[in-house]
Order: C-alpha cells, then sequence, then structure tokens
DNA sequence: CATCATTCCCAAAAGGTTTTGGGAATTTGA
DNA sequence: TCAAATTCCCAAAACCTTTTGGGAATGATG
C-alpha cells in the first residue's frame, strides 16, 4: 500500500495538517517540526496522490498539443517536422510552468480518443476552416488557442501569429532580387488562414511586379510526392517558370524532386523556396531557401497565451510572432548570374 | 458551476448511485432509466472531474516519453529524428489504450520539472549506464521501460530490443558485400549497451573479414558537427578507410559533410550507412544506406509492455523488436565496381 | 497581573466520484 | 399462497488531499 499523509502524520506525531502544511511550505509551522516532517516523509517516500491534491485545488495541469495537418506532411514515420519541433519545445515551455504536455498524434479519426483525458486546455497548430478537434475542444469548454492565425469560420480562437503574408513576401522579395522573374506559389489546397494569407501577398507581390501570377494547388495528404506531382503538372502547363515558391517544406522537396525529374536544374534553371527552415530544407539537395521562424519562441508564446486564458485573463487575444529571418541557401543563389542583375 | 453527478441526479429524480451506475453502464438500471439519465447527463452538459473518478478508481492514465540523448542529437530546434518519431506513434499507440502521452523534453536540466506530474510510469530512449531520469523514476517507484537494452550497470529495466548488435552486422555485412574492405565504425562516447553491442558485433565482424578495426568515437552534444570532426580526425590517421558505418543519423551526416571537405567521393571513395532510417538519411546527399527499423513497431511494442507492468503483469522482462531491414541508397552503391566483386 | 498578539497545531469539512452493503419491489418457483 | 430469487434503487463509506476555523500555548504590552 502507497503511503499516504496519514502514515506521515502518525510516525512524525503530528496532524495531517502539520504534515500538509509543511510539506508545502504554507501556514504557521515551527520549522523545527518542518524539517521532521519532511524528513520523514521521504524517509517513508511519501509521494502525495495528484488526483487527490487536485480535487480539492483544482487547476491547470495538462494540455495537448493537436495539429490538424495530415499524417504525411505534419507527422508520421519518417516524415516529421514542424509539428515535432513545436513539441519539443513547447513541452519544455509548459513543463517549467507546471503543466504536461501531451501530444495528439495527428490522426484522421478525429478527436475520438481524447475523451478519457482530462484536459485542460489545447494547443491547435494552423487549424482548417471546420476543424473537428477545434469543435470538439470547444463543445468542452476547454480553451484553445491556436499557433497561426484560425480560419474565419471558426470562432475565433487566440492565436501566435506566424504572419503568413508577411514570410511569403519576404520569400517572394528574395526570389526577385536573386533574378526570378516568373515565380510560381505552390500551396496545399486546404481551407487555411495561412494559404489565403499566402496567395494573398503572392497575387499583390505579381501586381507590384507586373508578373503574371501562377498558382499550384498540391495535395497534403501526398506529402512530397503530392508536392512533386503538383510541381510536374505545373510545369508542363507553365514552362517559363523560373522559380517556386512553396511554403510547405514537404511540397519544397518534392518540386526539387520534380525539377530534377524534368531535367531542369536548381537554382540555374528554377530556384525554389519555402517557408520553413526544418531538416527537409537543409538536407535538401540543393540546399532550400528557407526562414528561420523562431519556432522556439512562437511555442513559448503560445503556451503561455494558453496559461493566461486558462487563469481566466482571456483579454489577450492575439500576439505577434518574432520576425522571421531568411536563411539564404544554394537553391536561390545562382552561379551564372551577375551581382548586377539584382534588383532592390 | 460545473455541473456534478448531484445535478443530474436531482434532475433525473434518482439517486447518485444510480447516475454512475447508468452513465458507466454498471450495475443493475432499468434500461429506461440509463437511458432517462443518460439524456440528462448529455442536455445538462455534464462532464465527469477526472481528478474525483481517478482518486476513487485508481489507474494509470498518464505516461511520459524521455530520451537521454543529449540535445543536438535527440531533439531541440530543427533537430528532431528518432526521439520524435517515436514520440508520435507512442503518443497515437497510448491514446488508443486511453493512456495520454507526455513529452519530456531532452534536457540538460534533468528530472527536475517532473515532480509535479502525476506519471504513471515512463518509456526511456536507450539510457546511459547512470541515468538520472530513470533513477529519478525508480526512486520515485514508477514502472519504466527501455527502447533499446538498457545499461549494465542499471536496475535491470523490461526493454524492447532495438538489436543494435545484429544490426550493426546488417550494415557491416552490406557495406562488405558492395566492395568495402576497411570500414571504420563511428560511434558515440557514452555509455550506452547499444554502442557497446555495435562495438562488439564490428570487432566480431572485423575478425571474420580479417579487417584491421578502426573505431572512433565522436561527441553526442556536437550533432552533426561532432560527427563531422571525429570523421576528420579519423581520415587524417586512417586515409585507406573505405567505408564508415555511423549507427547515429547526425554522425552518418556529419561524416559525409566531412568527406566533402576532404573531398573524397561518397559513394566511390568512400561509402557511408546508418542505422536510422529519418529525415536525414534520406535528405543527405547522397542519401544515405540504412535501416528500417519499424519504430512505429517498437513503440507500439513499448507502450503494451509498460502497459502490462502498469497491469501488475510484470512477467515480460524483455521483447524482442522487429527485424530490421536494408534500405540501400546511393551512400554505399558504387558505380564502377563490377558485381563480381561482391562476396556472399 | 491582565490583556492582547502571535505562533503553533489540530479536528473537521470539502472536493466529486465509485463502490459497498443492503432495502424494497417485483417476478419466479413450488 | 408462501418462499426464494431477481431486479431496481439508494444511503453511506471510501478515495486522499487541502483549507477552514478555531483552540491552546507562548511572548509582548499595558
Amino acid at each position: 500500500m502507497r503511503v499516504k499523509i496519514v502514515d506521515v502524520a502518525r510516525e512524525a506525531g503530528v496532524s495531517l495538517t502539520t504534515v500538509s502544511h509543511a510539506l508545502n511550505d504554507r501556514g504557521f509551522v515551527d520549522p523545527k517540526t518542518r524539517e521532521a516532517v519532511k524528513l520523514v516523509a521521504l524517509r517513508l517516500g511519501y509521494r502525495p496522490n495528484r488526483h487527490a491534491q487536485r480535487l480539492r485545488t483544482a487547476g491547470a495541469h495538462m494540455i495537448i498539443l493537436v495539429s490538424s495537418m495530415p499524417f504525411a506532411v505534419a507527422g508520421g514515420p519518417s516524415r516529421l517536422g514542424f509539428l515535432m519541433e513545436i513539441a519539443a519545445v513547447a513541452a519544455g515551455a509548459a513543463l517549467s510552468r507546471g503543466l504536461a504536455l501531451v501530444l495528439a498524434p495527428p490522426a484522421e479519426t478525429g478527436a475520438l480518443s481524447l475523451e478519457s483525458l482530462d484536459i485542460d486546455g489545447a494547443i491547435v497548430l494552423e487549424p482548417t476552416a471546420a476543424d473537428s478537434q477545434v469543435a470538439y475542444f470547444l463543445q468542452q469548454g476547454l480553451p484553445v488557442v491556436s499557433i497561426g492565425k484560425p480560419a474565419l469560420s471558426t470562432d475565433a480562437l487566440p492565436f501566435v501569429d506566424l504572419n503568413s503574408s508577411g514570410t511569403t513576401r519576404q520569400l517572394l522579395e528574395h526570389l526577385h532580387t536573386a533574378g526570378a522573374r516568373n515565380i510560381a506559389l505552390l500551396i496545399g489546397q486546404q481551407q487555411r488562414t495561412s494559404y489565403l494569407e499566402a496567395v494573398a501577398a503572392y497575387q499583390a507581390f505579381a501586381k507590384d511586379c507586373q508578373m503574371r501570377p501562377v498558382l499550384k494547388k498540391a495535395d497534403e495528404r501526398g506529402g512530397e510526392q503530392g508536392g512533386r506531382l503538383a510541381t510536374l503538372e505545373l510545369l508542363a502547363r507553365e514552362p517559363h517558370i523560373d522559380a517556386i515558391c512553396a511554403p510547405i517544406d514537404a511540397f519544397a522537396v518534392g518540386a526539387v524532386l520534380a525539377l530534377n525529374d524534368l531535367g531542369r536544374r536548381v537554382p540555374d534553371d528554377v530556384m525554389v523556396a519555402t517557408r520553413y527552415d526544418g531538416l527537409r530544407a537543409r538536407h535538401c539537395s540543393p540546399p532550400l531557401t528557407s526562414l528561420n521562424l523562431h519556432l522556439d519562441v512562437v511555442a513559448t508564446q503560445a503556451v503561455a497565451l494558453l496559461l493566461d486564458h486558462l487563469r481566466g485573463d482571456t483579454s489577450i487575444r492575439e500576439v505577434h510572432g518574432p520576425t522571421a529571418e531568411l536563411i539564404i541557401r544554394q537553391s536561390s543563389q545562382r552561379t551564372d548570374l551577375a551581382p548586377a542583375l539584382q534588383i532592390t
């Protein structure tokens, strides 16, 4: 039988109250008694029953991180990235605040198996318009914060902004500066605010540069292959393309594969750039120009935001994430172009 | 105020007991009453208080996944892999069994912040000899299972075998078959059973092939750079090496970088192979020959094993993981070697 | 010396659920 | 028709903490 407070109390010759106070550094307890109790507790190997503890002192202790991205992009064997990087940092941030972060695997099943968990709140990653997981949590009355602006139709969630339009613009401007004149945007087909923002930013940029916008959508469920297929179709239709801006890293890698298939050189014939600077972007050949999104900061902000809401402070509805920094790699650095050609 | 069982009972005109029984499909309750109670509960939006529930019916509901690998290898911004792949699958496996999986970030801090968690058990990844996290959990009286054989000096933990000696042998035999005659082993410097097994397998293999064993240790904390540095030193000392077997993927990638530094071609001058078929291995250039370890199966086995121990069935002490499959990629496929040279 | 604060400690209540041990109503068996 | 079995339901106990509201010493102040 597990040792309880009453065992410690008996052994130490004091009351339950005193043990509780002594161990939690509360109330008035003679320092000597306090120490004695602590010693006894240690000797007996006392561990408080967290359920009993929390039944009494209600409070948030467990949050969940869910991704609405399909398996192939977000997770699954050997196809990790964005989600897991956020997860790693968020787990640390949560733990340092006394919260446990539980991982909801990116599952097709929806929120079915979450019922048995006593979650206090959720962080969702770029939820889609009709996100079933978000709906589930809200219906349960749990606070939800989003990383990346949530889709419009969703009940407005508090969120950490990933500034999708700004980052898209950064990539486009870089590609343009690097010499590209016919830049295509390769994006996913789901309903996501980040996509909409990216498209809007792209179209605005195209107008500014008097460039004809070329938009191609790839299937998220296909992961890299989805990007590859889409790129093959894209280039069949628009052979003059000389750069591809693919915010989703899996698609960017797929694009490089497709370009290889077609015998087009990267970056000399077609440049490629992506948004998320993960392993995929770095270890692609050639390595992909991308952005440092400072996901560690973003994840920490999201945890802090959720914690505020858990504590009842629902004033902050929107947090601006850190500004991203361009990381120029081989995929957008032409060797045969004189710097003179560059603009700005 | 949150609606409690007593509210449902009052509204439905029955006792607490009946509500509890009705909702949990236990005991003798008139089907009509049962339905009526369920309806009332639904209408009132009743959600059981999990803490109260579990205070009464003690049971396992939260397990933790910890990695003893240092940040640079295991996780951290943009350096994910093994751990996160296991995490993704284990989270799913756990959830489907009603357990929440919480992620302990690979932290330098040790088990400091874990105290506030009401963990029921832990899965650790290849613990080192004097693993502080493992020690902490054991001292707390929590069941721990290990993925990968735990170090000998540790109290024997139940574990899922990753068969480090077998997989090492697989890689070595492949490299030999592919034509390598001077294969070096690049390994980490910590005290890990998997390393010991790998070294033993390597030495046995060297003996079999009458090959002089060349062993090099790299610093885990350096990640890919650690592997790069070690490889540079290795090749300075042993220039005749024509293959490197580097079980840890970060080191393998580092080795390729070092070979590039030195102007040695991969695989024509030096072949490289690694154990874990993650993003690193795939997106390395050239892509690395590696093994499909079936980590999804391994993670599921680990969760199942831990669950058995939580349930009190401590009979199973050791589970044999699935057999790994060789995935031959460019890094060990020489173009200039005739098949005639191959052995076996 | 009487009064008031302060310090230390405790018994009892509270938190929300499940389980136990019966009690009452109903049905079955002889 | 009476006893036994079955079905349905309930009050109270149990799970283990923390917090509340005092009570009893001790020290300080008049």
